[in-house]
RNA sequence: UGCCCGAUAGUAUAAGGGUAGUACAACUGAUUUUGGUUCAGUAUGUCUUGGUUCGAAUCCAGGUCGGGCAACCA
């Protein structure tokens, strides 16, 4: 008996109107404007609304609600395709929100004709003065009675290019003095002599979002609309187009918007990093954009999960970034393969170690046995981590010091007999003897060790380059911080090792292929390797209790 | 001061009139040739005041607190 999982509250809508017989099967939409890479909270959404259509045998279109041609461009249109299709989700229909454009001019058309909207010269200024303030009623233009003719004739004109930018607005006539200040007669067409990134030159009107989203969700036959809470006062407004305009009656809800932990969750900020160069471009590791994710390493899968366990609900909130974290190392866990590397290397030497050395076997992943074996040399010179030996080592560190033992991972148990230093007295090496009875899989020395450390052999060592990312803000709550949020920006948020020395059996030739560096954390290759230098990228560390423990102190 | 949303452990999210549960985080301990993984366990919660009811996180009323709404943005 598996346990029912409970339903969000837009399932239960989906569910009510599934077994009412309101719809047969569903159809949603995923509506972003390509004015900017897609990014996490884009997930959830997305993971929503294609998530409700597979779960309940419906579909969903991919439309790219474009009525701002001065923001927008293919080269979004493009990531935010890419994206959706690494995510996992596969649309049913690519639609444009100016595939509609036409359509849209004769809603408007209609809309004059029926008296429920109007041409206004007025200025924008005067457009804001008349809609008076939330607790202030507003008043009406000085245009709002023009006859039907006058306004199909100006509507006409606009459309013509007979007028310049902003010198004239098509309004909704609804009610100046409404208590929602959306249905205070909004502004539903503007002219902007812009080139359209799919249009081109063929408009110099175009639609707001209001006159946009909801006839294109009408025409596409979508049955759940489902978008964030701030449009939640737009709702009167969607409405009433529908039901003036006789359309299909696609309905609108709402969910609250993810915000996570030392992040910034808005396109908006997002592109204020990349402009001003605070990263390296909207895929950059550390960004909250999902091509920054999946170029760090993190999985299609984990991100899933993570929108799966963050819930569906209508309360704010502000959801650990450990937890995205918790997912993806559960998954890398299970799939990347482990390999030795060293970030900071100390020499050991076996001064009883003799012969050019031997092959060693290791499994690749001690989670999954198809992972099977590999062979890692190992010699009389090797380098271990320099932080994984102290000269004065205090309790319960299980490390290497003077006169005491650890094992090598798959390897040797050595014991530490003589530090060397040089004139400054920074260590330069170990002379350290190994206990040939104790080689991994046929261990007959009896000795038990606590610690156990990655290692590489000097000899065979192949160098790497890694970078270490580290949050991008230093505070919890960004969004909610005193002043400017890039105050908040952390400087060390990226820290490149250029020099590592990693075991001869890491040669990736994919950023696909995913890797533990054994006890560093996971590892994926970046698209700035070469053939002379390879080059990875931390996505996450591994969970580190010493740490936590030397820290508590 | 108008309209609209919301309020359950630290953070999220369930329980839909009948034992407040789950996950992450935290803390103990066990296992471990990764101080990883895994496993066992501990602590912490219904905003408030009334009402309805045998019984309220849940229904009703008042309050408190948080959020949103006045772009020719979406």
């Amino acid at each position: 008996m598996s346990e029912e999982k409970s339903l969000n509250f837009i399932e239960e809508i989906v569910e009510a109107d599934l077994s009412s017989g309101k719809y047969q099967s569903i159809v949603t939409r995923f509506p972003p404007e390509p004015n900017g890479y897609l990014h996490i909270g884009h997930a959830k959404s997305i993971c929503l609304n294609f998530g409700l259509a597979n779960k309940y045998g419906g579909k969903t279109n991919l439309r790219f609600d474009d009525t701002n041609p001065v923001t927008e461009d293919t080269e979004y249109v493009e990531s935010i395709k890419d994206d959706v299709r690494w995510l996992g989700f596969n649309w049913a229909e690519e639609r444009y929100a100016s595939d509609y454009f036409e359509q849209l001019f004769d809603f408007a058309i209609k809309l004059i004709e029926k008296e429920l909207a109007y041409v206004d010269d007025s200025t924008s200024e005067a457009i804001a003065q008349q809609k008076g303030t939330p607790t202030q009623a507003g008043t009406n233009s000085p245009f709002r009675d023009r006859s039907v003719a006058e306004n199909l004739e100006l509507f006409k004109a606009m459309r013509a290019g007979q007028f310049k930018d902003g010198e004239k607005v098509l309004r909704a006539k609804i009610d100046m003095a409404h208590p929602n200040m959306h249905m205070r007669d909004p502004i539903i067409y503007r002219i902007k002599h812009a080139q359209h990134h799919r249009t081109g030159d063929q408009w110099c009107i175009y639609p707001m979002y209001d006159f946009a989203h909801g006839q294109s969700d009408a025409i596409e036959n979508i049955t759940h609309s489902v978008c964030t809470l701030e449009f939640i006062p737009h709702r009167a407004l969607y409405d009433w187009f529908i039901e003036q305009l006789e359309i299909f009656p696609s309905k609108q809800y709402e969910f609250a918007r993810l915000n996570m932990t030392y992040t910034v969750m808005s396109k908006r900020k997002l592109l204020q990093l990349v402009n001003e160069q605070h990263v390296n471009g909207w895929d950059d590791p550390r960004m909250s954009t999902i091509s920054g994710m999946r170029r760090r390493g993190y999985t299609a899968e984990a991100i899933r999960e993570f929108c799966d366990r963050i819930g569906i609900a209508k309360r704010d909130n502000l959801i650990d970034v450990g937890l995205l974290e918790f997912c993806v190392r559960e998954h890398l866990n299970k799939i990347a393969v482990r390999r030795m590397v060293v970030f900071d290397p100390l020499k050991v030497v076996l001064t009883n170690y003799e012969g050019d050395g031997e092959i060693l076997w290791s499994e690749n992943n001690p989670e999954d046995q198809n992972a099977g074996n590999r062979q890692i040399p190992f010699s009389k010179e090797l380098y271990i981590e320099r932080d994984d030996f102290m000269e004065v080592a205090p309790k319960k560190y299980f490390r290497l010091a003077p006169g005491q033992m650890v094992r090598l991972k798959s390897a040797y148990i050595i014991r530490c007999d003589e530090v060397i230093k040089d004139a400054s007295g920074m260590i330069t090496e170990l002379h350290c003897t190994y206990i040939p009875e104790s080689k991994s899989g046929s261990d007959t020395s009896g000795i038990n060790v606590k610690g156990t450390l990655h290692w590489v052999s000097a000899r065979h060592a192949v160098k790497a380059e890694v970078r270490l990312y580290d949050r991008l803000f230093k505070v919890e709550d960004v969004g909610n911080a005193e002043g400017d949020f890039k105050d908040h920006i952390n400087t060390d948020s990226l820290e490149v090792i250029s020099n590592a020395y990693a075991e001869p059996a890491l040669v990736a030739d994919s950023s696909d292929n995913r890797y533990q560096f054994l006890r560093k954390g996971y590892f994926c290759l970046d698209k700035d390797s070469t053939a002379e230098k390879l080059v990875f990228n931390r996505t996450v560390t591994l969970k580190d209790t010493w740490a936590k423990e030397v820290k508590k102190g």
